[in-house]
DNA sequence: TATAGGAGTGAGTAATCACTCATTATTGAA
DNA sequence: TTCAATAATGAGTGATTACTCACTCCTATA
């Protein structure tokens, strides 16, 4: 007996596209996803979150590890930093500290979907490689030109670009997913002051 | 109809003794756990990779989760370096160089395990708790003390301690840990050469 | 040798899961 | 207004889950 069927409208009285209606689901998702890890969440309750029925969730994904990859999709491509809106002329110091700013605050903005990406990239191949593409692509891609710009103009040592673009990375990404992790790490600073001293230390060193 | 019961016995004829059997369920769950993940594992796999039948689990754990407890518990402590069997006056410097080999082989050696540990803290409180006790005790009680040793000496500048030493893990951490989850990662650098890359850009910085 | 009790077993259980489908609601076009 | 197409629903389904328990096996002691 389905007689109690009212479908919910949004204030102009019009039902909700089915894009309209993807994208609640895909949200209500990545809340849930990011709380209780992939395994650890049901399809009820990603449907209850979008306030939508569990049936409804299967119209518009054919499995649940569908929904997974359309949340990380868009989510793991955003590798595309602004440093274009100034456009002139970074040294490759600039660069460095305008890149890293950048990265700190993209993750602090999106702090559980980067834990959970690298959570859920050891056990699901797919967004494994896609998460190590991206990576890649940032680390080879962008930082790379400007790397080696540096070390042309003699702003930089040569040292061998990978081990030394992974240091940097890992300075950034222990700082930004790891202090989302455990938010009792001592850290009196803000995110500026923060990025200001890792960039001390890796331009210039620990030693005197 | 339980007819056909064959206890398991090692060579000698003995039967396991209780602790051994718990030893072997930790053992395979580890296992399971590390390729799977947690929610991602069931009890009848992990009494399948120990010989024991699912009861026998339950026997010596009450719940699935205690499992997971037991099975971290005493890796998390592995924080005690030997670097006193040589014992005599490191430098500051030396020290670092010891602590960085040291915990880039026990992350190497215990990979899966690293990995598994930072995946499940996201969701498992305890796991959290306990790692995040982890870090600020190897950080702060063992690091701090060779640091301020190695400021007061002059062979450090006077950089702030956390920030310097959050980077310094950073460093080693993705090393280790993510390395090992993209294998593919471009790294022809033996463990050795890996270290002494991270240290140098670690102590003299990037700039000429 | 007899026996008490701990260790081991695996079929059984209630709960929960991802997913299905018959039915109803809502739409836009004719 | 009618109607065909599409969207939404939620009870239902078979598979799977963590966990139980009645029973058997094994061993240490007397």
């Amino acid at each position: 007996m389905n007689s109690n069927h009212v479908t919910k409208r949004i204030e102009n009285g019009r039902r909700k596209t089915a894009e309209e209606r993807r994208q609640d689901i895909l949200e209500a998702a990545l809340n849930i996803f990011t709380q209780k890890g992939y395994n650890g969440s049901t399809t009820a309750e990603i449907a209850r979150a979008a306030s939508v029925a569990e049936g409804t969730i299967f119209r518009h994904f054919a499995t649940k590890k569908e929904i997974l990859i359309a949340v990380l999709e868009p989510k793991i491509l955003v590798g595309l930093i602004n440093l274009d809106k100034e456009h002139r002329e970074y040294t490759p110091t600039e660069f460095f500290r305008c890149f890293l700013k950048n990265r700190l605050e993209l993750i602090k903005e999106n702090n559980g979907l980067f834990r959970f990406m690298f959570a859920e990239a050891q056990y699901h191949s797919e967004v494994r490689e896609a998460l190590f593409k991206a990576i890649l692509e940032q680390g080879i891609g962008i930082i790379k030109p400007w790397y080696e710009k540096g070390v042309e103009q003699g702003e930089f040592r040569p040292l061998p670009f990978i081990p030394t673009m992974r240091s940097f990375m890992g300075m950034a990404l222990f700082y930004g997913i790891f202090n989302g992790a455990f938010p009792g790490l001592p850290q009196e600073e803000t995110l500026e002051e923060a990025a200001d001293q890792m960039l001390e230390l890796f331009f210039n060193g620990l030693l005197v």
